[in-house]
DNA sequence: CATGGGATTGACT
DNA sequence: GTCAATCCCATGC
């Protein structure tokens, strides 16, 4: 089975935690991601190789971007070693770099309306479809490793699925007022997910 | 070729 | 709490 590849593209959501991601003079760290894998019904890898999935099944370490509800463009690292899919989703940054462009692009002032949520943050940082398949350790868009140990992180329930509904594999940083979404629910579907 | 459905957000009742 | 925006693409005829 696939459960040794979904336990390394969960691995490489908890390690991504922390790390910088950078576009041109706007960064923020990662406070919060989701794993998804080819073996359950919820990654777009489930269905096959496809013309929109092709870079999910290529270099890990690249960029997947799509298109959401025809409105958002959505930031992954592909995760694993080429020829499966499975990818990051990067979910919410704190803000570090660049806050007044972030702040221009996104019609907000408050550091937490900037980039608490996976829209938020392409928008922030003015990510957009074409650099989907670029290569995260050589730009444009770039995410560099964290130094050291890292926050304490919390697993949780995808948000916004339909289908495998009860992987925890959402990762995000204890208490920071950065993640999308309350941490109330977050703590809820932990107890009952993860208990 | 037509259709339906989103890994969301923000505005509004 | 509800709901529209908006477009790419997977699927099926």
């Amino acid at each position: 089975m696939s459960a040794t590849y979904s336990a390394e593209v969960c691995a490489v959501a908890r390690a991504l935690i922390g790390a910088v991601v950078r576009h041109g003079e706007t960064a923020g760290v990662i406070v919060e991601t989701e794993a998804y894998h080819e073996s359950e019904p919820a990654c777009h890898a489930h269905t096959g190789r496809t013309p929109r999935t092709l870079t999910l099944f290529g270099l890990p370490g690249r960029a997947y971007v799509y298109r959401s509800y025809g409105v958002h463009a959505m930031l992954n690292a592909v995760a694993e070693p080429e020829g499966v899919g499975a990818g990051v989703l990067i979910r919410a940054l704190e803000p570090c770099d660049g806050v007044e462009l972030m702040q221009a692009r996104r019609g907000r002032e408050r550091l937490e309306e900037l980039c608490s949520g996976p829209g938020k943050l392409t928008q922030a940082l003015g990510i957009v479809l074409a650099h989907n398949g670029c290569d995260l350790s050589d730009g444009p868009v770039t995410i560099s490793p964290r130094a050291g140990r890292g926050p304490e992180i919390v697993a949780s329930r995808r948000i916004g699925i339909t289908r495998a509904v009860d992987l925890p594999w959402r990762f995000s940083v204890r208490n920071s007022r950065f993640v999308s979404r309350g941490g109330v629910a977050l703590d809820r579907s932990l107890s009952r997910v993860a208990r």
